[in-house]
Formats: structure tokens, C-alpha cells, sequence
DNA sequence: CTTGAAAAGCAGTGAAC
DNA sequence: GTTCACTGCTTTTCAAG
């Protein structure tokens, strides 16, 4: 179902996004309309969710990025709801996954600075409910920033 | 320099990409080409670093989201740059930050299940130099996947 | 059923106000 | 910041493989 040429369209697609679909096309050896025609099988397949603009967190003031490891006091099915469901409404909480291993919960947060993730502390993270214990901890630099998968092994991986 | 418009303006980027811009300059109420020139100063002043298509792991086969921890035997500058430059040459790793508190060095993997794991670990993990322990947590479930930065807060954020 | 060329429509782009 | 006009991309159509 996914051959080659949707393999480069997928990776041209996360490093450039949906620019000009003939472009597009020539670099992967496809008229502009049978470019065009995959990308939509693509969104239709729920392979591609959408496009996104790729800000600069340190340009719009975001220059502190934190991960805050939780662990509850309950494992019952309403303490996780109600933690999860307090997740989902602070913006300010990017990310948020539950983890195997000692700690429960994943989250990672942006600040400004150090006195703004302690606002944020007071504010969204000191207001979830049934927690344990919190840890934190500071990124001092990113050495690889996220930028897409890895989908020049898709057909191997099949 | 940044309004509240251009903040109206990367929060539907950041949601919905670089869809038709008459549409963004509507929603923002802002004609369609000062939409375009506010959208092209934001990318000229580095605020947007680009456009991506946003993938959904698992229908590329890549079901399983590993955070691997790992200290290094040597905290000297070659050791670091060293094991810097392996990461960054293995398209597995999607990202990497160096962190305070116990750990140094925490890497994001994505991989298609368990035995791929293995695979990545053997391959690629442990090929990295200068590890002196490495630990690793699944993402058991994803409660919220990054979708942007948030952005409403930024005029109060300078 | 799939592919590519061409046509029609519409969005992006820049100049003038 | 807006309007207008133009260029060029996207999308549809249609005919051929």
C-alpha cells in the first residue's frame, strides 16, 4: 500500500511541509497531479493528521523546556482520569505520557525562565490532583530537536 | 513587534499549517495579502523555522515511543562531543537533551515494537560511545501528543 | 483502474494608493 | 493596511494506456 515514492513524498512532506505540490513531484519523479493525488491518499489515510508551522520556542520567549516526571498517590481508575483530564486542560503542559518504570507520569512543560516555570509550578503543575511526588528536570541544551520520523525504514519495518 | 494578531496568526499555523492564507487573514481579520506579508515576516524573523507535515506514528509502523536515559563514563568535552555527533547521526534517535539532575544525556527513540527495540538497541544504542548506563521507559500510552507551542500567553510572557 | 496533459479556477504575490 | 491586477500553483477533467 505505501511504496517507495510515498516514502520520499512523506519525508520531503515533514521537512518542508506541503509546499508546492509540483516541486514536489519532480523530486520524486511524478507529474504534478499524481504528486497531488497521493498526498490526498496520504491525508485520507490517516497517515498525514495535518501540517503544522514549526515555531522557535526561544523567539516567542519559550527558552526553558522542562520535564516533570509525577508519580500519584492512587493507581485507581478515577485518580488517573482526574490527573489526565487536569493535563489536558493546562496549554502550558506540551506533552504528557504515562511511562513504564518507577515514575507514573511524563510531562514536559515550557517557560520563559526559571521564575516563570515557577509560576508555572504554583499555578498548573501544584494544582493536578492525587499527586505523589513531582521531579523535575531542565534541559541545559538540545542536542537534537525533533524533526520528524524516521520513515525511510517504513518498508523494512513492514 | 509581535501583536496580538501575529499571536492569533501562529496559533492557527501552528494548528492547521500554511492553508490558505486568505482564510488565516479572514479569521484574523486582516485582508488577504497583509495576512501574507505579517505570515512572511514571521518566517524572515525566524519566529517560524518552517512547515511539517505532522505523521502519525503508528500508521507508519512505529508503535512504540522509548525515552532512554543515559550517563556518560567521562564528563570531558571530547566524551560529550563525541557521543553528541553519534546521536546525531543515527535518524532513530529523534531527539536528544542534555539534562540536569542524575542522568545525562535523555534520547527519544521511536521504534515499531519490542523486538525492533531490541534491534535499535543492539544497532544503535549500543554503539554510542562513552555510555557508562543507560535506562529506558516506554510510553505506555500518549494522554497528550505535542501540538505546539502555547502561544496566546506570549504578550505576557515579554 | 491508473496515469499524464491540459484547462479552469483560485490563491499567492507585488505594486500603487 | 487595502485594493487591484497578475502570475503561477492547485485541482479537475478528460482522454489514453
Amino acid at each position: 500500500m505505501i511504496d517507495r515514492i510515498d516514502i520520499k513524498l512523506l519525508d520531503l512532506l515533514q521537512r518542508h511541509g506541503p509546499r508546492p505540490a509540483a516541486e514536489l513531484g519532480e523530486k520524486v519523479g511524478l507529474s504534478a497531479s499524481a504528486c497531488h493525488r497521493r498526498i490526498r491518499a496520504l491525508e485520507a489515510g490517516g497517515i498525514i493528521a495535518g501540517y503544522t508551522a514549526r515555531l522557535v520556542p526561544e523567539r516567542i520567549g519559550l527558552g526553558l523546556d522542562v520535564f516533570v516526571d509525577i508519580s500519584l498517590t492512587s493507581q485507581s481508575e478515577e485518580a488517573l482520569t482526574a490527573f489526565e483530564s487536569a493535563v489536558k486542560s493546562y496549554d502550558e503542559i506540551l506533552e504528557c505520557q504515562l511511562l513504564s518504570g518507577a515514575s507514573d507520569y511524563r510531562l514536559r512543560v515550557a517557560a520563559r525562565n526559571v521564575a516563570d516555570f515557577d509560576r508555572l509550578h504554583r499555578h498548573c503543575l501544584s494544582r493536578l490532583p492525587g499527586v505523589a511526588a513531582m521531579h523535575s528536570a531542565f534541559t541545559l541544551r538540545t542536542i537534537k530537536a525533533f524533526e520528524g520520523y524516521p520513515v525511510s525504514g517504513i518498508d523494512e519495518r513492514r
